[in-house]
DNA sequence: TTAATTTCACTACATTTGTAGTTGATTATT
DNA sequence: AATAATCAACTACAAATGTAGTGAAATTAA
């Protein structure tokens, strides 16, 4: 039910497809190359690893190329990625967590009413 | 300047030395037992790492046993942690991280109300 | 149609991480 | 003192990660 683990370089990888798919290695090679300057085999790895573990899906295109698609639902990542850096590092403690970012962060006055806003619809009923 | 990258099992070593400290490493195996069960060496081993890395000290203690000791502060490494969460999962925006993790938290009205004045400090000048 | 290019399936290889085991020296017990 | 327990230094070793390279098959371009 959870996604699967991924990796600092999946991510990348994973983001790429997000953003945009399906697409082929050699598109998402080009796609990632002025953020990541990788080798178009380095992307085929990492491709590969990520359809093992269920995160990705693979299709072919009109051409008969392979091209990939995301599996799993980028919000569900970073839920479980949140989950387990929370867990980690504040104990599971969401207050924490919060208090910490606000803390280092500057924001706009419009971010802050915003963010505010949204507290207001967490509040445990 | 920046501290060294802490691997998750070595972040409980961390934490058990940011409670409490000097420990000797068969001190802090008793410590860790009941959440970590690791054998003694388990823990020497990452001793070893986290001193190599620069993340700890060690002193001796008066029977003239090794004690272990942070050497960088937790505030700091949690800051540290924070930036690369922050910078993999939401591309390094605050408000993003801010807005998920207010959305996937329950919080009491207490905390709320101590958020939104922390939002209120936050307050890019 | 031969040569060049692209795609794919494998293989490679150093680091980092998790989790110990072994051995020799020291110290504390009987 | 002989034995047992503890420590510290090394060694071990598999899985995960980052980052490719090789070689064969297929497709395209000259």
């Amino acid at each position: 039910m959870s996604p699967p683990d991924i990796s600092e370089s999946e991510w990348s990888i994973m983001e790429a497809l997000w953003e945009s798919s399906p697409q082929t290695a050699s598109e998402l090679t080009k796609t990632l190359r002025p953020t990541m300057n990788w080798a178009e085999n380095t992307v085929r790895t990492l491709l590969t690893r990520l359809l093992d573990k269920g995160a990705l899906k693979a299709d072919e295109n009109a051409l008969g190329t392979r091209t990939y698609l995301p599996a799993v639902k980028r919000e569900s990542c970073v839920r479980a990625e949140g989950e387990s850096f929370m867990q980690r590092i504040f104990g599971g403690a969401a207050k924490p967590l919060l208090v910490h970012f606000a803390q280092n962060s500057k924001l706009t006055a419009e971010e802050v009413r915003e963010l505010k806003k949204i507290l207001d619809q967490s509040l445990k009923s």
